[in-house]
DNA sequence: CTGCAGAAGTGATATCTGTCACGTTGCGCC
DNA sequence: GGCGCAACGTGACAGATATCACTTCTGCAG
């Protein structure tokens, strides 16, 4: 753990001593499930290297819908707070690359939201932010065009993942935007006339974004 | 405050203390708007008495759109946890009817949170229940035409206010759905042919529901 | 009564996007 | 080389819904 201080750096010593008493370190690889919907949470976790995504799965047939990331440093709000309730998760977590995870029992994190300022801290950021995030994605659902939608995905996954090639099939966008490969494939065509991306087998550069 | 006991049960006697000594009780009139979105959040509160709605406002044109409603009881995810930061608000809060409100200072809330267990348990589960409520709405925009979701509009509507008779015009209703009036009109005939409800002046009669 | 305003009903049309059908490209493998 | 497969491109079409134009209804003020 000590490799990752920079990471924890908000959390005070005798939080970080607990943590890495109580914690365990947990590699994932690329596509690996960590989170499944209607299963319920026993612990939370911390991202310490690689993407986490976070999604919303249909009732019905299985379209899921792409909530947002999380980047080494964020936790996991829905766990967070998931509390010893141990309720069920309503959203899947799957590691969009080989992945790093801290991963503390939710019998501990109780304690640690009145015996340690900065954790308390960190759930109510983490919350908030989570909670704006998917404000903002329903703003876009509900506002936006698919044209508006897809640009900033591609953004929002630039960004997660500090490139700007997108190795993603068409396919695999239209999954997450609760769309179609035809209608992608459209858009990424109008997105290259424009200058702004640029065609690459199973992927898209992004230019000057 | 005396009367409102039966709703703040689950609070610790210490905790009410505080409350009574801390909070102030406000009385709003319906329509008034309670939380301007991107005005900063000073105040927490507790809904009393009436109905309170919240939702989001899009940034370009005045449209909105419905989130969801806070009962007696409820209190207000976004400003509970607000904390010292005093963060702008991404949501409007508004009356729907006459209200009474508990409003309670925000400077308190975080000692509260590390000081009372009740509390603690009601952010985290006022936290959760909001959450899993925008998670319910992001599905319904996502994944369902406008038919499905008025159906739920409507039944969510008469819940929050227990009646079956609701006395919105459709122009309102399309606001709120971000649809327009005359898609409304359109499934609301639908629907009374259905039998599913009964068209009054000004509002429709869930029948059966 | 008359006129007006707000609400609602309705047909025509446009747009977006999902779906189907089919063809093309690129790549690995036997 | 030839085959198969996955991804992609594309035209045609359909469905949902937004928008426009116009009418109708109802209650109210003058």
């Amino acid at each position: 753990m000590e490799n990752y201080r920079h990471l924890l750096r908000d959390f005070e010593e005798g939080l970080l001593a607990e943590m890495k008493e109580k914690g365990r370190i947990v590699d994932v690889s690329a596509g690996q499930t960590l989170l499944q919907s209607g299963q319920p949470i026993r612990n939370t976790m911390i991202v310490l290297e690689g993407l986490v995504k976070l999604f919303r799965e249909s009732d019905e047939d299985g379209s899921e819908f792409f909530m947002y990331y999380l980047n080494p440093g964020d936790g996991c709000a829905l766990s967070l707070i998931c509390d010893k309730t141990f309720r069920a998760s309503s959203v899947t977590a799957r590691a969009v690359t080989e992945a790093k995870l801290l991963v503390i029992p939710l019998e501990h994190t109780e304690n640690w939201m009145r015996n340690y300022r900065t954790w308390y801290h960190f759930v109510v950021s983490t919350y908030r932010r989570r909670y704006e995030e998917l404000l903002e994605t329903i703003d876009h659902i509900a506002f936006q065009n698919m044209d508006v939608r897809l640009e900033f995905y591609l953004r929002r996954y630039s960004q997660a993942l500090g490139t700007k090639v997108i190795e993603l099939t068409n396919t695999q966008i239209a999954q997450e935007l609760n769309s179609s490969r035809e209608v992608i494939s459209r858009l990424m065509k109008k997105l290259a006339e424009a200058g702004k991306v640029r065609l690459l087998k199973n992927g898209v550069e992004l230019l000057k974004w």
